[in-house]
DNA sequence: AGCTCTCCGGAAAGCGCTTTCCAGTGCGCT
DNA sequence: AGCGCACTGGAAAGCGCTTTCCGGAGAGCT
């Protein structure tokens, strides 16, 4: 009896997974019935006593089921593809993790894409996912403000969505799709009006690259914030960065001997708030929060470690990453997009005070 | 002509994904000759008037080859897997962006799974990767020192290799396999000496789960760097909790009311240091280092805007992430394990000073 | 006793792709 | 002219699984 040890066409090496098949042949049941013993979904009952065969010999194969294979006669995969620019940027991580626990509770495993805010690399993963047939796919980082980039995404979405899976946005993306909208407007606005009552008049605000989407929103907040008191926010104290430590100490440290006398820096992202914590840190003429205050945004975890604790915008990332993959997996297509608004609070710790006159 | 619209068996809904064979079919060639233009790997050759027809056809219906059956055809899946602990604690985010880069450089894809220390779930997550034929699995999280739990560890691990897929650990996990091995005892060791060095004689350790490898190895290192100065730590100068900014924050507090007297701390990792740190500013009697001097370990990004910046051992995640990887992706399986040693290296911050006298 | 149901097991037809053959073509050579 | 050869395209088998039928067996009814 041919045993299949014989090289077939298709199929490298591969040597000793165990197959279903063998499983069955040694269970002394049929192909049928050991895929409804160890798979079954279908409301089959197998008797009791074929299914204890039946598991006896898998267990003794160590038998796993052929994930591809089973993707492919089922059409479906258990995973969730989850896109964001960089996984050690704790912004990313926490929205991750929140991901992945609902992920987890839904007995899906999560393939990881981290684009580096790459775009073309941000769609060439949207097509692999497509490819992986992933049934999800969350796209955490933010957006760009750029229509050339925006048209393509969307057809990717399009296509996505087209073969059945699902798609769920962190921010607006410019794209009709399903989204949790942090606040960033809102958050920023208060942040500077907070600010202004401090009695800050001369603010200025570090940002990253006006591309992303988040950064654009976050600085319409600001601008609209100080609208609200009848101020308003020069163009010349504005230095857009790195979206990073580096980007902000760097912006920080030109922006105060540029403008010596700004009494408030607000940097768009706790890394940038990090940064500029930094850069005064080594002015021996300046002192957080005598002379000049600090407010971050995102409230990362270790914000509270800066020193001075920052006074930061707390976006709920975790809960973020949550929602949007709970969107795509636990309620039913619904016909328009939803959109889950999520509100950012100001969080007032040590690195803000009032301005020195 | 049956356009395929009628339900067969098998397969579920997965309306309007374009396979290959309707790219043929369009471009007016064999199925044979449109896998070869597309995915060609066996060195064959299509001439250009095909080759032209197929990507032609190919994008007209947004083709993207499926998955999950290439994976089967060819019994082998583009994915490698990373297991971590917690993707949004930055010692594993930042193995995760390296292991991540040479990912992305070899054209994978990467299943994450986070097992939150849970022993059942990272056995549970080797399965469902073994499932999946990821191609490789790298398991970053530490080992726990419990010989049943290695046991069953080592019995997976040898059904993912047997079944061709390499494994790669960061850390011993008392398990033949290759592995990157940071030097938790070499680092320790000289944090502790350094400690001694500086005139500290009442030196505690806060510690994490003693059941975690790089805790018992962080462990041993401080006790042997004492012992090469003729000292030794107490037991109850070592205070257990949980690996984190919280647990160390607890700790602290509650060592130094206990031992009111020591001079330094050691906590064995950058978050519990943070809570070491906080809890001390929240001392009104002391202040770090002229009081009490305080030494982290891993030097995470954020260990120098800690208050004051922190004294640690700066191990190069993202690298060891980076090495781990490409032990499984870049070598051949040689004959015995192969293991990277890599190295820990004091760096010497604000937070540690001579001990009071 | 004869009939219809309900159950449960198995055979087999795919899922969409890769890859091995095989066959046809046009070329250079003797 | 005749032969072998390199080259290119296609047919078809098979990867490991799911799921639809189908059929046999026992149960329940009249």
């Amino acid at each position: 009896m041919d045993n299949g040890r014989s090289r077939r066409p298709g199929a490298a090496a591969q040597t000793g997974a165990a197959t279903l098949s063998l499983v069955a042949q040694r269970a002394g049941v049929s192909l049928a019935t050991a895929s409804r013993v160890l798979h079954g979904s279908g409301g089959r009952v197998v008797s009791d006593a074929l299914r204890a065969r039946v598991f006896a010999a898998a267990s003794e194969l160590r038998y796993v089921s052929n994930g591809p294979a089973q993707a492919l006669a089922r059409a479906s995969s258990p995973v969730v593809g989850l896109v964001v620019h960089d996984v050690a940027d704790p912004y990313f991580s926490a929205i991750a993790a929140g991901a992945m626990r609902v992920a987890r509770a839904h007995g899906l495993m999560v393939m990881l894409a981290a684009t580096f805010r790459d775009r073309d690399l941000e769609l060439e993963y949207l097509a692999m996912l497509r490819a992986q047939r992933a049934r999800g796919v969350l796209l955490a980082g933010s957006g760009f403000t750029d229509p050339g980039y925006t048209a393509r995404l969307a057809g990717q979405i399009e296509a996505f969505e087209q073969q059945g899976g699902r798609v769920a946005l962190v921010g607006q993306h410019g794209v009709h799709a399903d989204a949790v909208l942090p606040d960033h407007r809102g958050g920023a606005a208060q942040a500077a009006r907070y600010l202004w009552e401090l009695g800050h008049r001369r603010i200025a605000v570090i940002c990253g690259p006006r591309e992303l989407e988040t950064v654009a929103h976050r600085l319409e907040g600001v601008r609209s914030g100080l609208g609200c008191v009848g101020a308003r926010l020069p163009e010349e104290h504005v230095v857009e960065a790195d979206f990073t430590r580096e980007g902000g100490r760097a912006a920080a440290i030109g922006l105060l001997r540029r403008i010596p006398d700004v009494t408030a820096i607000f940097a768009l992202n706790d890394l940038m708030a990090a940064g500029v914590l930094a850069a005064v840190h080594d002015d021996p003429r300046r002192v957080v929060p005598r002379d000049v205050s600090v407010i971050g945004f995102d409230d990362l975890p270790h914000a509270v470690d800066l020193h001075p604790a920052l006074t930061t915008v707390r976006l709920p990332l975790e809960e973020i990453g949550e929602r949007a993959l709970r969107l795509i997996l636990e309620e039913e297509p619904g016909v328009g997009v939803r959109t889950v608004p999520t509100a950012a609070t100001l969080v007032v710790r040590a690195s803000t005070g009032p301005a020195r006159r």
